[in-house]
DNA sequence: GAACGCAATAGTGTCGACACTTTCTTGACG
DNA sequence: CGTCAAGAAAGTGTCGACACTATTGCGTTC
């Protein structure tokens, strides 16, 4: 596995007893919030391996921290989709397939319908108008963005669609998609097939929006959403295809779905 | 806030009841899991009240466990809503405000009128068939199971749609709500309000659902599952007022949403 | 008597250790 | 040669302890 954390040069935290320095020697108290952003951002960028058995103790000296905050990041990983956990066993990396990839796309669809429609039926005009001032505000420097302001951009704009249909839960399951999604549209983005003028469908929501338009406003969004499915699936077969450079795909049909009761 | 842990008269799906007692003989390998389902429990009856602060030494001297599993079974439950953490100063209850319930049931209705579209769209017939018999086996003795019968039949019933969706995140959502509103469903069931000729309705969605008449069904769903929102709500008020019995209900008012990015 | 420290207490966050389980290694046996 | 078993090694699950932080209670000062 061979990981090499550069989260923060800060490496050779422990077995350093002569330093008696006390800013130095502080024990952080988030650890675990630290160790979850970590080893989540190991996730998404495919550094752990779908499919690989995570260990523990190799992740702890890597993090530079003790097991308990590890065991406690992967806990919260495990319910959210990202890995998962067989007893006396441990954690394994959930393989996004491409099959799964669909999956969580449909599911992303129907959230954001959903949000659409009800944004349409209970947002007052001023807040139709946040989403459409959010839009134009960014909407001329969009094409020509680097891509991480691109993907941020983009999952702005969504999320606000979801916080102006008023519902948080929807709000809630956005994030948690956007974050398991998040490395897969960077590549995505990044591809050669990337077509930026997608950029139009986004502009054609927002005047749906303004036209309090359910039906066709919904229609674009499965649309655009659905646009980006198939170029994302190239993306993610070239991704994997990386990751197990000389191997056959073979560990990919292992896949799992230990998602407890 | 003493708790005394009484596993045992419940529906006790799960194997084991005493956690305490096995302590003495042999050390448990799943203290993690039990706990969280026993934290659960306490969460979604009340024993743990919305807004209250969790005291991890208690609860750990409660169930007969050291902290660490206790922090992992709170570190899921954070993941999935139904606890806060506020660093530094520990797990929060969530409360379950009648707002918060109406946005679940708003989600739950989404997800359950998507997986219906695409079980129409997809499942072959043998499959909807497998939804119509499931139902013509338990209705007739349906209106006179005891609540958690009718409880885990209903959800059966709506989880088994989720599954001929073929999109397991559909599942694995549904899943997840129904956990959260499990128990208060239970009152509601057990509520004089409660009207059992809503079997009715799932008669008519198997109905639909053979028919693949897709408008019908997701009208049919939709009221279905509104129909029993106001009922719930009221179920709800008395279920709270129940609990925070000589206080006024201020503490409602202190709702978090803490959900991390 | 109220505001302000300031110590004492209670509670969380993390650690290292150890028991138990799984996995790997090795060597005997068919 | 392959199979299997026993022991060794690796790894997980849990514990008790301790460092650090928030909170409470108490005495002091104005």
């Amino acid at each position: 596995m061979r990981i090499v954390v550069t989260e923060r040069a800060e490496t050779s935290a422990d077995s350093d007893p002569s330093l008696a320095n006390e800013a130095e020697t502080r024990r952080a108290a988030d650890s675990s919030e630290r160790a979850y952003n970590t080893i989540r951002k190991l996730l998404v960028e495919f550094k752990l391996k779908p499919g690989e058995r995570i260990n523990e103790v190799q992740l702890s000296r890597s993090l530079g921290v003790s097991r308990t905050p590890i065991r406690e990041a992967l806990n919260r990983l495990a319910s959210e989709g990202f890995v998962s956990l067989t007893p006396n066993r441990g954690f394994f990396v959930r393989s996004l397939s491409t099959e799964g990839l669909l999956d969580l796309y449909e599911f992303r669809s129907i959230i954001e319908c959903a949000a659409f429609k009800l944004m349409c039926e209970r947002a007052d005009d001023s807040e139709i108008d946040r989403l459409r001032s959010y839009w134009e505000a960014i909407v001329d420097a969009y094409p020509n963005q680097p891509p991480d302001i691109i993907l941020a951009e983009d999952e702005g704009f969504h999320l606000l669609i979801a916080e102006l249909s008023g519902n948080p839960e929807l709000v809630g399951q956005l994030t948690s998609i956007n974050a398991r999604i998040r490395f897969i549209r960077r590549i995505q983005i990044e591809h050669p097939s990337h077509d930026r003028t997608q950029i139009t469908s986004h502009s054609a929501i927002v005047d749906a929006a303004v036209r309090r338009d359910v039906e066709n406003g919904m229609k674009l969004l499965r649309e655009h959403i659905e646009m980006t499915v198939s170029a994302t699936q190239q993306a993610l077969k070239d991704a994997l295809l990386k990751v197990f450079a000389p191997d056959n795909g073979a560990d990919l049909k292992r896949r799992r779905r230990t998602r407890d009761a």
